[in-house]
Order: C-alpha cells, then structure tokens, then sequence
DNA sequence: TCTTAAAAGAAAATAATTATCCTTTAAGTA
DNA sequence: TACTTAAAGGATAATTATTTTCTTTTAAGA
C-alpha cells in the first residue's frame, strides 16, 4: 500500500514522520505509542514525543489509523482497515487480528435496540498453545515476547 | 445483592469506602473513576482520590469488578458479572449492557486458533433511536445525557 | 479488649498526554 | 523554479492521570 496517498486522500500533509509511523505499523500489525516512539527514534534521531502523540491524534481523527483499547494493556494502533477482530494471549502477549462474522449478533443488536451501529470493537483474550504447554510459565515480563504462529 | 459479602469471599476488608463505591457502580451501571470519585465525596467527605484507585484496583484484582474499556473514552467500571457486551450511543454517550451469544464465535476462534479463551470484550458503537430522530444535534456536552430506554 | 495486617488519607513522585511557542517544511500558486 | 502560507515539527512547559510513600486508622480475628 501507497501510504503518501492514503495520506492524501485523507487530507493530511504527508512529512517523513508519518511514512516512519505508518511503515512501522505496518511491519509490527499493532504498536503503542512508547513502542512507536522507541522504534522510531533510530530513523529520526531528534524526533519529539510531542509530534507522536500529534500525529497519532491526527490520523486517527481523520481515520488513517485506529486504536484497539485492550483489557489490562495500554492501547496499540494499527492501520484502519475494515472490520475485524483481535486475540491476546494473557500469558506471551501474542496479539493478532481475526477474521469476524459479527453480522448477526449485529443485526440482532440492531433491531432490538434501534441502534444504527457504526463501529464495532471485539478482544477475545486467553493462552495461546504455546503458552498452553510451556506449563509452569509465569506471565512475560517483555511485552512482546516469543512469536509463534 | 449483599456487597459485604461478596467483598468477603474475595477476601477483601469490608471498608464503608468499598461499600459506598460498590453501591454507586450498582446504582449507575458504568462509571468513570473520576465520576465515581466525585460522586462519592458527597458521603465521604474526606475521601482521597488515592484511596479511590487503590479500591478500583484491589477490587479489580480480585474480580469484584471488571474495566470496560471504550473507544474514544475514558474506561468504566462495573460489578463483575457474567459475559456480556456493550453498546455506546457516540452522539448522546448512553451505555447500556447488552446479552450476547457469543459462543457461536468464540468456539469457531478457539478451534481455529488452538487459544484457551478465557475473556470477552465487545463494545458496539452507533447512534441510539433518539438521537436519529433529533437530526442536527451535535455531540453532547455532557458525558452522561438524557436517559431514554 | 488486644493485636496486627490491611486500608485510609495526605502529599509527593511518576507517567501519560496535551498545550504553547517558535522554527521548519509540504504543497499549492505565481 | 521561487514564493506564500497553513500545517507540521521540535523543545519545553503545563496538565492530567495514576502510583508510591509514609503515617494514622480500622476491620477482623484471637
């Protein structure tokens, strides 16, 4: 994906700070913010905390990007795209996105309540396999750790 | 329900504090901890905002209540009860508890994911009936506004 | 009652996020 | 290609949110 025109077309001044963001979102699926700013900081040396926390608010105001608020972590972002689901493994840390047929639990949801729902936020969290059998393993100090898919 | 009990059974000291904070989440269903505090200071004058987090998070720690996290809002908190999600009107704020059936999806993501799900969170987010009909109306002021179900 | 570990309260410390102000730059126009 | 300007960047200060520390108080069990 062109991200100087997903910039664009969203009325945003494309700069060399939001292509890093965006291309690190994109390599890591969801980041946080500290983890953006870490990330970051090897390509734009003198980049400012204040223009992360500028840029993520502005993409996400203008819904180049989204934020996924997760039970019990801070929030990652990720690049918007349609509808879709995510999975944590309480223990590693593993998140990822999932395919989803919400449609009838949504239409269900719609009719009975009146509402005209416009955006849905689904987390599922548990043990991945891994973490499953790695019995005795206590909660990961690392945010991210192994990756095993 | 009987909060002194049920702050027992999660071996937690019964404190008037726990008590007054558990009765305001069961009066209003969802609440902010900022809300929260500044209901609660009607009745405990001398309460300190420490002590409200302190509560907020023993008793989270021991499953008396659970967060709510909501996009583009602060969290709320509410008395830990079965699975169930949540809708959000966007324009006016009200927030109710809906029944789900999700089990349909959540068995259909631990088969394919090989993940022991042990946690659910669904937010759906639109705009209530009322709020349809009252055409131009902005976004409220008011974090908590007219109440209609 | 007496004992004590947990909780409350006050204040300070940390962390997270936003605002301010000045400089730089992207992007449209001459 | 140079000029103009509104938007964005960077540094820092200010806010806001949350946690920690330390001392006093209190719930709950002996």
């Amino acid at each position: 994906m062109n991200y100087e025109n997903l910039l664009r077309e969203h009325g945003l001044k494309v700069t060399p700070q939001r292509l890093g963001i965006l291309s690190l979102m994109d390599q890591k699926g969801h980041i946080s913010v500290d983890e953006l700013y870490l990330n970051i900081k090897d390509q734009f040396t003198s980049i400012s905390l204040a223009t992360m926390y500028k840029n993520v608010n502005s993409m996400m105001a203008s819904s180049v990007i989204t934020e996924v608020k997760i039970p019990k972590q801070k929030s990652r972002f990720e690049i918007a795209k349609e509808a879709h689901g995510h999975l944590l493994c309480q223990e590693c840390g593993e998140f990822m996105d999932i395919e989803l047929d919400l449609e009838k639990i949504v239409d269900d949801v719609s009719i009975k309540s009146k509402y005209k729902l416009v955006e849905t936020s689904l987390v599922l969290s548990g043990i991945c396999p891994l973490c499953q059998h790695s019995s005795a393993s206590p909660v990961s100090i690392f945010p991210v750790a192994h990756s095993h898919i």
